[in-house]
RNA sequence: GGGUCGAUAGCUCAGUCGGUAGAGCAGCGGACUUUUAAUCCGUUGGUCGGGAGUUCGAGCCUCCCUCGACCUACCA
């Protein structure tokens, strides 16, 4: 019953009905009571308690308290079944006049799939052998106002499963899995960078000047200090800074924003970890990167061959480190040693296949770009992809050897970047030169090149040791560790268009 | 940004050639004391995403808009 006064309500019958018994739950007493303590977990009395045959559970009777939602609910007169799920699982409550006297079991007649109930009673089994709780006292805890999706196909649309992910948890256990492994494998990472004497940090969200990646930042505004500021594109020349104080291992897993494109593969704020050891290069980097990601499928699936999408990666076995024209090479037919090392070659060949590129970049820039069009999608199984460009790389180390090239190496699976890596720059002459091209091409209309920071080339004047550092993009490595076809899959709250 | 496909009951989906809006589940009423997506009988429930147009008549045809999925582009 709405009145003028009150904000609309959008409605049907289920919901009006529901409503109602709601109003009687109110009339009859607290409505919504906090007094029931659970004490057993359902997936917990299932490993307990489920191989226990019928009659060892009547001759040793085992008390119960269980709360959960209803999921199930069958009634036959004077008896009923429902299955509640918790936290840890599922399991089902047998209600019967003859144990809780006919006003509690009419009680629950009315009960709806999705209430939260709490019971208490003693575990038994039924006549096909299902673990179940025999009911002695039932109490309903929160009335569900909303009907839960249809119990057999669930919810399936993808539009209402991102938006109302709390439905989307509630019916879908695929979907709580995806979850609990994207925790396991933060926690797994966390232990084994702790492990090995790193120190977790948090550094600025909000930064003056964005930095340490190549990419458009989101601009927000400080009142008080009536200061710009920009939500971080990546931590890395703060974790430096770091390095320099003399945190010689630093990690940090937190968000950074980027206001470009959303697809399969991009939501505007993802999920990174950053870590910075002194003393090390890229080369350890990449052995330690395999080392990781190996433990955390160990320790998380069970197996370092993870199923993906019909292909199965294999990280059991030594990464291969290519340059970007070797994996041309071995992934392409008919690109010549000659023909990769022309310039004019490359750029027609990047024409031909329509690809992007910078006409002013140098060899190896273009080489990149056409990797990039050739070759990444291909790279399924784990592989290094070494020696960038210093133009692409301006916080990099240069190669000794040749200091066109940088110490630096992204890391490929499934065709896509997970990990991205290098020596780290620690010559606060040659950052203060690349900071000062990036600013030249920033003038020239390039939105992703970085800004000049004067704070961090200070900081590097006062010496950061060498240092190797890297970034493992979070939700792509969870998408591969759950199977996920899309990065919405397993973000919570994905970034989804207002209504 | 470009392309393809989609939106019908709370949920999952049908809807033929343009001719009164359908099913299953859920709900409501009834039967049923070991069910397993319980079963059986009866029954309520619709702004067919929104708007305009064509037509005697539009869920269906045309146009515009909104939202989504996928592919593609930039990127991690």
């Amino acid at each position: 019953m709405t009145t003028d006064n009150n904000p609309p309500q959008d409605t049907n019958q289920i919901i009006e009905e529901r409503r109602g018994k709601l109003a009687e739950l109110r009339q009859n007493g607290v409505a919504f009571p906090n007094d029931f303590r659970r004490k057993d977990l359902a997936g917990d009395l299932q490993i307990r308690y489920g191989a226990r045959v019928k009659e060892e559970l009547e001759s040793t009777p085992v008390n119960v308290t269980v709360a959960g939602r209803m999921m199930l609910k069958r009634v036959m007169g004077k008896a009923s079944f429902a299955t509640i799920q918790d936290s840890g699982g599922r399991i089902q409550l047998y209600v019967s006049n003859d144990d809780t006297g006919e006003a509690v079991h009419s009680a629950f007649k009315h009960y709806d799939v999705g209430d939260i109930l709490g019971a208490k009673g003693v575990l038994f089994k039924t006549k096909t052998g299902e673990l179940s709780v025999r009911v002695s006292e039932l109490r309903l805890l929160t009335k569900a106002l909303r009907p839960l999706p249809e119990k057999f196909h669930g919810l399936t649309d993808q539009e209402q499963r991102y938006r109302q992910r709390y439905v989307d948890l509630i019916v879908n256990e695929d979907t709580r899995r995806v979850f609990e492994v994207r925790s396991k494998a933060i926690q797994a990472i966390r232990e084994f960078l702790v492990n090995r004497g790193y120190l977790e940090v948090e550094t600025p969200m909000m930064q003056p000047i964005p930095g340490g990646a190549a990419a458009r930042p989101f601009i927000t505004h400080h009142n008080a200090l009536d200061m710009q500021l920009y939500l971080r594109i990546a931590p890395e020349l703060y974790l430096k800074r770091l390095v320099v104080g003399g945190l010689e291992k630093v990690f940090e897993i937190n968000r950074n924003f980027r206001n470009e494109g959303i697809s399969t593969r991009h939501n505007p704020e993802f999920t990174m970890l950053e870590f910075y050891e002194a003393y090390q290069d890229y080369q350890y980097l990449m052995t330690l990167t395999e080392t990781m990601l190996r433990d955390v499928a160990q320790k998380v699936l069970g197996t370092t061959r993870v199923p993906y999408q019909g292909h199965e990666i294999d990280l059991s076995q030594p990464f291969p480190r290519l340059t970007a024209v070797q994996a041309i090479q071995k992934y392409n037919q008919g690109y010549t040693d000659a023909m990769l090392a022309n310039r004019e070659a490359v750029i027609d060949t990047l024409k031909r296949l329509e690809a992007s590129y910078k006409p002013k970049d140098s060899l190896g820039g273009l080489q990149l770009s056409l990797f990039e069009a050739t070759t990444e999608t291909a790279l399924i199984q784990p592989t290094f992809i070494v020696d960038y460009p210093a133009e692409a790389s301006p916080l990099a180390r240069r190669s000794d050897s040749r200091p066109e090239i940088t110490e630096r190496f992204e890391l490929y699976i499934a065709g896509r970047e997970i990990a991205n890596g290098f020596s780290e720059l620690n010559d606060p002459e040659d950052q203060a030169a690349r900071f000062m091209e990036q600013v030249k091409q920033k003038d020239a209309g390039d939105h992703e090149a970085m800004h000049y920071d004067a704070d961090y080339v200070r900081a590097l004047e006062y010496g950061l040791p060498p240092t190797a550092g890297e970034g493992i993009g979070i939700d792509r490595l969870v998408m591969l560790l759950t199977d996920s076809p899309s990065i919405r899959d397993v973000i919570l709250f994905p970034q989804m268009r207002g209504v």
